[in-house]
DNA sequence: ACAGTAGATGTAATCGATTACAAGAATTCG
DNA sequence: CGAATTCTTGTAATCGATTACATCTACTGT
């Protein structure tokens, strides 16, 4: 009856003030012992850590936030869909900002206006000291606009047009994806396919730029035919949808770019499916290399994506960024490099 | 010069003073026609969204959540390995609470005490109002002794031994792992071999055990070197290196189950490469179903854990009991059904 | 020995909301 | 019509830390 201990949530949680009445000094005696070990005596600081250890404190962090504006904690906003390419990157961040003290609180968007502005709202509440938006999909929310001045935001993956207010990490999309194609042409093919990722995204755009410009130096003339457009998402099932397109041509490519691996994957399946072998009948490019395009079978050759540095890099830029209030670093823009890895899936002509 | 409105972080957030202010009512009422519309007048709650419109504010987090004591945020604790199949869990907890308004917090505990011990800490500040453990490795820290008191917990996947504080969401894996043998013996196998996951983890126990179970219901004496244990975790390389061990066998089983699907997958591309053909020479069945198993050749036969609606469910359960203060919900197990999922991995002998 | 300075600590204001309590206005009812 | 009740609003305390400022003590150098 008299046992509260229990599942007593009513037990009131220690606070400074019992800290500071059990070593005999005043709360703000406890706070500088914590926060600036140097002012304090020894013998304060002693008694205060003993305190501290005997009733189990912990400083609450709403307190802390509220006097000190600054809540230790960021935003990362992930697109919600095609997980297991943000993974990588959701866990660097994770183990840089956990490292530096930071909470990481993250939000899908799912492209939903709703989830934008409920995204928004949090960081207009001060609920984080920064934002990393992962991927190009910058909310277009109005909400947005005012953002940017409060916290520093960065960019993974895909700057937004007009914003040199974030910082940008991403790589170079057309370059890479150029030198996938001449690595097909290289290999003997003329008449490579590409099939594209949504429509309205940047990397989309830009790989398949780069797709062109890599036909183009080589002189072949792009045929409408082989873009495969308006495949959905980076996911298996565009994959899926672009075989299609392939059984029903008449006059086929050799070699197809996929702009993603999953895509690619899909892609493949779906050929195996036909009875179309991979890189036997056709070659197959991906984009990424995640985790599974080593594993496949045929082995994936694609574009490696340095997603585990990018989010250490962002992570630590934003870290530097939200540390200096004021005179703060500016905004960068890292571009890092991709890496070409030749496996089995694109073959010799 | 006079522009303090670009880059100005000096620019001072709108608070509840200014609303009231312009509004022409007390802080009071700002806050009471926000919480409880009811309460006030159509005229004054009229103008008080007026203004708040018109300023743009936004309640502060902060200090909402000091007086409040409720922070509206969730801990999620992840192991910090094999994190694709954690995707869809993360995915489901993210959309069930942020509708509700709460916040995400990951953490990844990459079986670390340190980290462990960071994120007791993140609870005992008060900075979250629950906690979803991921997976059974429930931080064992004695700093999570006090916390199940402060904040309602569930586990999801696995339970700990002794904790009826906590509600548990899990599938019965050994039930789950005897059904996958049993229709390997109900298609003719006989030496069926199992590559286990972690060591230390409550679903390796389980699993196994669930094997053994099949294997004595149809009389099959249990051979030890058909079990192979200590793969290391629930990752392709575990798989790789099980196919080590099947090659170096005379005596070599006809089917295997692996303990995951990203086992059997690594399993299979080993298997592969050494010239051994899935379900030709010998049959493969994994477990969980993630997203890749059905897109594999040959595609996975399994055992599909339904993780999208486990997070569902165990979202929803923290939410209600995060919600009732001191009569509290008590907490609840919930098992939820596996399904076997049958594709082209097993075949008959 | 004494003014001046540095160092340690305490007092109290403060951050921005929520909410108990009080007071005044409006409504109901006998 | 007056008392009782309900509704609306305001005043001010409060949540738990941080920190500017004040105070007091203990040195330092001449």
């Amino acid at each position: 009856m008299t046992t509260t201990e229990d599942h007593a949530p009513s037990a009131r949680a220690v606070t400074i003030q019992d800290v500071a009445r059990l070593a005999g000094v005043s709360t703000a005696t406890v706070s500088r012992a914590l926060a600036l070990p140097d002012r304090v005596t020894e013998a304060t600081r002693e008694a205060v850590l003993s305190a501290i250890r005997e009733t189990g404190y912990t400083p609450n962090a709403a307190a802390r936030s509220l006097r000190a504006k600054s809540t230790r904690m960021v935003l990362v906003l992930l697109p919600g869909i095609g997980n297991s390419f943000f993974t990588p990157v959701l866990n660097a961040l994770e183990e840089v900002f956990s490292d530096q003290g930071y909470g990481v609180l993250v939000g899908y968007t799912r492209q939903s206006r709703r989830r934008e502005t409920h995204y928004a709202r949090v960081i207009r509440a001060g609920q984080v000291d920064g934002v990393l938006v992962v991927t190009g999909n910058v909310p277009r929310d109005e909400e947005f606009v005012a953002v940017p001045d409060q916290v520093p935001i960065s960019l993974i993956f895909a700057g937004i047009p007009g914003g040199a207010r974030f910082s940008v990490f991403d790589v170079d999309n057309r370059a890479a994806a150029a030198t996938m194609v001449g690595h097909m042409i290289a290999a003997g093919h003329r008449r490579i396919a590409h099939i594209t990722g949504p429509d309205n995204s940047i990397e989309t755009n830009e790989r398949f730029a780069g797709y062109c410009d890599a036909l183009a130096a080589a002189g072949i003339a792009l045929d409408e035919s082989l873009v495969w457009r308006g495949a959905g998402n980076f996911d298996f099932a565009s994959g899926d949808r672009a075989a299609a397109r392939y059984f029903a041509l008449e006059d086929r490519p050799t070699a197809v770019f996929a702009a993603a691996d999953e895509i690619a994957l899909g892609f493949i399946r779906s050929l195996k499916t036909g009875g179309v072998s991979v890189p036997r009948d056709v070659s197959v490019g991906g984009f990424d290399d995640t985790e599974y395009a080593i594993h496949y079978d045929p082995a994936l050759t694609t574009m490696r994506q340095p997603r585990t540095e990018m989010g250490r890099l962002a992570a630590e830029d934003l870290l530097r960024r939200m540390s200096e209030k004021g005179a703060s670093t500016p905004p960068t823009h890292v571009r890092l490099p991709c890496e070409l890895v030749i496996r089995e899936s694109i073959r010799q002509i």
